[in-house]
RNA sequence: GUGGAUGUAGUUCAGUUGGUUAGAAUGCUAGAUUGUGAUUCUGGAGGUCGCGGGUUCGAGCCCCGUCAUUCACCCCA
């Protein structure tokens, strides 16, 4: 018989991995419901309508696509079929597609549902998302992201909060090195005019993205390979070199971009943010303005984010950033502005896992088994483990009457910490034996003694 | 979509210039012990060497194809 295999880029989930994900997940949700968002979940596929266009061409040719039901080629028009070109076709055969990200189905959501919404509106989202790309490293076709968004105000308290959220994240996931990148599109819009990339600002952002990647001499390459003069990359390279404080950063900038008005604009965004980073009373640690800073996704406007985890190869594990203009993609006439934030689960995993970062608690299962040795002590044990679970202690007994090493094994590849050992005499003393399957201490106990043993009281 | 690497026991891997019956560790399983494990000792099961073809007297090893996994590029969480 062929062995069973899973697609290209996806993966099963033991109980050993779920629980370090579930830790993840839990951390995460926590940070967002104490920052007072709500949780949204959108169907797992959208229509191909909803989807296609928002993420470039790129981003369309990733989408995962959906047959249609029934005999889809019926109503395909032959002379179509015969060009064997499938691009053609794939609007007649295929009319739904699975979600690439969590902003735009909220987006659609959010132009759908506009009647019964408050803004400004705080949601989050943490779902599956699936890209049609070649699986490597910290790269899957299916993949969890946990999104939170604020649509409906300009306020840079938003901005300010995603800050928040990411530190008081990381802190309870354990990570202390990491660096939080932030820079405007204003920023880069002004870079843009100074060298005057007019139609080729894409091209320029995606390279400076790089620049920390593959180094200044490829970035100017790529950049002359685009059609970049010498005078603009000099002047664009006075300027993302530029070293300093934020401060001095700040200052530099409003110099350079005096007569940018996009530029002055993503200098005062970026510099009331800092502001209020202090009120807050929080310190910048861990927060850099990076004037590099790009990120792909065309939909930005203001400010951006991206997140890494320092000494571990991995991509970032959590980006975002304002978008002005997403629900007038949807035909909302009203001008709604969103910025958000996503963390990347299965980046962040592979990362602590790497670091050593898991707490070793969140392998525990059940934190008792009851043995025995015989058919009446089990039956016994029934009755003990009904207690137990009544007073919430998370407790399983061997089902079958098999012998004690047997049992004391299934134990410790379930990492529960304690066995209750039941056989004719605890039985006849009321007595049971409690042992501690790690340091192998044992002692008798009533069950009432057991219990506030267990539960600490 | 483009390029590289790797496919041998459940798992991690050895396997000589091509030579007889393909090994180890670990795990699994049964027993030295009829009330005590992770750390003793002894036995047992488990492999169409990814798949298909070719070269050869002979292929796990060489050649071609194919599939799978993986890394990088593009792009991205």
């Amino acid at each position: 018989m062929e062995k069973p295999t899973l697609p290209k880029g996806t993966r099963d989930f033991g109980p050993a991995v779920m629980a370090k994900r579930q830790f993840i997940l839990n951390s995460i949700r926590g940070v967002f419901q104490l920052h007072g968002f709500q949780p949204l979940e959108t169907p797992t596929m959208e229509n191909l309508s909803t989807l296609t266009g928002k993420y470039g061409d790129e981003g369309d040719q990733l989408l995962f696509k959906i047959l249609n039901s029934g005999d889809y080629l019926k109503d395909v028009d032959q002379s179509k079929l015969n060009t064997k070109d499938s691009k053609l076709i794939t609007s007649d055969i295929s009319e739904k597609g699975l979600r690439y990200d969590l902003t735009v189905p909220f987006a659609r959501y959010v132009v759908m549902n506009r009647h019964e919404i408050t803004l400004p509106f705080k949601r989050y989202q943490i779902q599956p998302v699936w890209r049609a790309d070649r699986p490597q490293k910290g790269r899957y076709r299916e993949f969890y992201q946990c999104d939170a968004d604020v649509v409906g105000t300009d306020s840079l308290i938003c901005e300010a909060e995603i800050v928040l959220m990411i530190k008081s994240a990381f802190k309870s996931l354990g990570i202390t090195d990491y660096t939080i990148k932030i820079n405007h599109r204003g920023i880069l819009a002004g870079i843009a005019e100074l060298v005057a990339a007019n139609e080729k600002e894409s091209s320029l952002f995606v390279a400076i993205d790089k620049l920390d990647k593959i180094g200044e001499e490829k970035v100017k390459e790529e950049l002359r390979i685009r059609g970049f003069g010498e005078k603009g990359l000099t002047t664009l390279f006075e300027i993302i070199n530029f070293k300093g404080t934020t401060q001095e950063k700040v200052e530099f900038l409003t110099f350079r971009f005096a007569t940018s008005e996009k530029g002055q604009k993503g200098i005062a965004d970026l510099k009331q943010v800092f502001v209020l980073l202090k009120s807050y009373n929080t310190t910048e640690d861990h927060v850099e303005f990076d004037i590099s800073l790009a990120r792909g996704l065309s939909y930005y406007t203001g400010c951006i984010f991206e997140v890494k985890i320092n000494n571990v190869v991995i991509g970032s594990v959590s980006g975002g950033g304002r978008y002005d203009n997403l629900t007038q993609a949807f035909g909302s006439k009203e001008k709604l502005s969103g910025v958000g934030i996503s963390f990347g689960v299965d980046r962040l995993y592979d990362a602590m896992e790497e670091l050593k970062l898991f707490p070793q608690e969140v392998n525990a299962s059940s934190t008792v088994l009851i043995s025995h040795f015989d058919e009446p002590s089990m039956n016994y044990g029934l009755g003990v483990l009904q207690t137990l679970r009544d007073k919430g202690i998370a407790s399983e007994i061997y089902p079958d009457s098999v012998k004690i090493q047997k049992q004391f094994d299934y134990a410790n590849k379930k990492m529960i910490p304690y066995v209750i050992v039941i056989g004719s005499e605890e039985i006849k003393s009321q007595q049971l034996t409690i042992k501690n399957m790690k340091t192998g201490e044992q002692e008798k106990k009533s069950i009432s003694e057991i219990i506030s043993f267990l539960t600490g009281n």
